[in-house]
DNA sequence: GGCCAGGTGGAAA
DNA sequence: TTTCCACATGGC
């Protein structure tokens, strides 16, 4: 068992897992528990700290890292923000996302993970992809223990009877190996098919998930697009979240409305290429950020409207990267 | 019970 | 090119 503290300004623990990147953490005593990757992790906020702890059972040679910078390095502690939300364009929707969120931060993600969850959420609610995630983990993961506590004794969390059971997100290999049957099992409807489609040629090498983070943004996008079930926004939302690519700006259902709402309440004409071009041009090189506090700040204050014509909004959905 | 959800892929117009 | 529509599921 390690624990550790971190100084962590410009973060907040809380807002950042609850805003639609990642699924499975869970509220637990003061904090929340979870894994990066294969680790369990507790980990707890207070102030400008951040405790953690968990196990470092045989750190693989491959992954020596102590538990301090796994958790620096998943939550982006080293993304300079203060100068993030000064790129950010100056007009009134952006400047009310920046001031509610101004302490998100974009983590970095496992890629499979982040992919295979991503392909999941399609046509469904943050908390229906917290459930087809926790599904597959209890299904198809690796089940390990954390305790919900971090001790000023060092030791004593290891020996807490207050131990959670978590599950590490299932591997390639074993989705690939799963039936479609199974996968819907999960509850996840037509989205099953696509996801087995897309482990299988990832498990066969077809795609290296790895090697990928060497591609061009263009390139990048390209590539994920010809997965199953990954289109652009899928593609945009793992480029953000596991590829660290900060331009990629996923347009969803959320996103569309907003834009719609706030930058082109007139406009008659507004399909997806003219958006696209528009939020590539307009929210420039951290265009990720901007997204992602555009879309939590429009989720969490439920702003104005949400009845749209389900064709009108269908049709800007269809655009391709 | 209808509407909506961090869409995609393929057919029809 | 653009528009339309099927595809599953669950919460409100």
């Amino acid at each position: 068992m390690q624990q550790i503290e971190i100084f962590a300004p410009d973060f907040d623990l809380a807002m950042t897992l609850d805003s639609g990147q990642v699924f499975h953490w869970a509220k637990a005593g003061d904090g929340f528990v979870g894994l990066i990757g294969k680790r369990p992790i507790y980990v707890e906020q207070s102030g400008d700290v951040l405790k953690a702890s968990g196990e470092v059972v045989k750190p693989d040679r491959l992954d020596p890292s102590s538990l301090g910078s796994i958790v620096s390095d998943y939550f982006a502690l080293d993304h300079p923000l203060a100068k993030i939300c000064a790129s950010f364009p100056k007009d009134p929707a952006m400047n009310a996302a920046r001031d509610f969120c101004r302490v998100l931060r974009i983590i970095r993600q496992p890629k499979w993970e982040c992919l295979a969850t991503f392909i999941c959420s399609s046509m469904k609610q943050v908390a229906h992809i917290r459930q087809i995630s926790a599904k597959l983990r209890e299904r198809f993961g690796e089940g390990r223990t954390v305790a919900p506590e971090v001790k000023a004794d060092g030791g004593s969390a290891a020996r807490s009877t207050n131990r959670h059971v978590i599950y590490a997100f299932p591997t390639v290999e074993r989705i690939a190996a799963a039936s479609e049957k199974e996968l819907r099992g999960c509850s996840l409807g037509y989205r099953a098919k696509n996801l087995l489609a897309t482990a299988r040629q990832i498990a066969s090498d077809d795609a290296d998930l790895e090697k990928l983070a060497e591609a061009s943004d263009v390139d990048l996008r390209a590539r994920l697009c010809k997965l199953p079930g990954v289109g652009a926004k899928v593609a945009n939302c793992v480029m953000l979240f596991a590829y660290e690519r900060l331009r990629a700006f996923p347009i969803d259902v959320w996103i569309e409305r907003v834009l719609r709402q706030r930058y082109f309440p007139r406009a008659r004409k507004l399909n997806a290429a003219r958006l696209r071009r528009f939020t590539e041009e307009y929210f420039g090189h951290h265009g990720g950020y901007a997204q992602q506090y555009l879309f939590h700040h429009a989720r969490k204050t439920k702003s104005e409207s949400t009845g749209k014509s389900k064709r009108k909004m269908g049709s800007l959905s269809q655009f391709r990267g």
